[in-house]
DNA sequence: AACCGACATGCAAAAGCTTCTCATTTATTT
DNA sequence: AAATAAATGAGAAGCTTTTGCATGTCGGTT
């Protein structure tokens, strides 16, 4: 991704939306919340205020280029669109995010949304649960 | 639901617990918002702080009377649990709340988290769209 | 039925997350 | 390079939700 890609999306290719940008496919295996491309800016040595973090990841949104989701917990977090709709199995223990997608169930959904009367728009599927890693740290921190 | 549901779940059972208890019944088809609580029981002339609506419906969680979701918005909702799990489909226009249960789904779902390696805590599937009436609506206030 | 200890409540203050305001800076167009 | 429209930074403000603490209420006990 790169400046042109933000000019296609019709926003101006500035210094923060790229440097944003950037942070989210160096970490697109996890959802970040908007402190933590924060965070992750001060890190690089990149002086960019948290407001801005937000509206550009707004825009994002707004533009396609990015997901927000709003899982268990009350704040929202963001992931890079790869184009490719999938839902969400999230670890409770260590935030960890694992992506699927099963045709079986987009079926079920198109039916049901059409059973109710509705136009779905979008659907988000999320599994809450351990993972594999915690389950074995819990059970050496047996108490 | 009354007084004795409460004692058996560990809580005293007092006026602004039952107070509530009653208004999440008689809302029982849509869900609230722990403001929407609050105001209703303004309207019913019942003196109970927002504060205490919050700590009540966080109580009635933890012992299971209650179920809080986070659906799109950022703002926790609660439903009375009627001990049935069950999926939502959501009105994004007028935020009107049908429930659903595919076992098809739920069954693709142990088999997805078992497959990931996880141990299913929970899961939430919330289709978004406009519902029928909010279509028909849309139609004639065409622009 | 009044009493007591524990727990619940109200209020106000505070804490998180997110948005807004506005003076200043920056990216694009001329 | 100048002009112009848009984007940014910093802090204030807005919402939802939580917390601290003095006071009030519940439920079991005299």
């Amino acid at each position: 991704m790169e400046s042109s890609d933000l000019k296609k999306a019709g926003l101006k290719a500035t210094l923060p939306r790229l440097k944003i940008l950037e942070i989210l496919e160096q970490n697109s295996d996890r959802h970040m919340r908007a402190e933590d491309v924060y965070k992750s800016l001060l890190d690089s040595g990149d002086d960019v205020g948290l407001a801005t973090v937000y509206r550009v990841l707004t825009q994002f949104e707004s533009a396609g280029l990015v997901t927000r989701h709003h899982f268990e917990g009350g704040h929202a977090v963001f992931e890079l669109d790869q184009g490719k709709h999938h839902d969400h199995i999230v670890c409770v223990s260590c935030g960890k995010v694992d992506e699927f997608i099963d045709e079986t169930i987009e079926e079920r959904q198109r039916a049901i949304a059409k059973k109710f009367g509705y136009a779905m728009t979008d659907h988000a599927l999320n599994i809450y649960g351990k993972c594999a890693d915690c389950q074995l740290k819990e059970k050496s921190t047996k108490k």
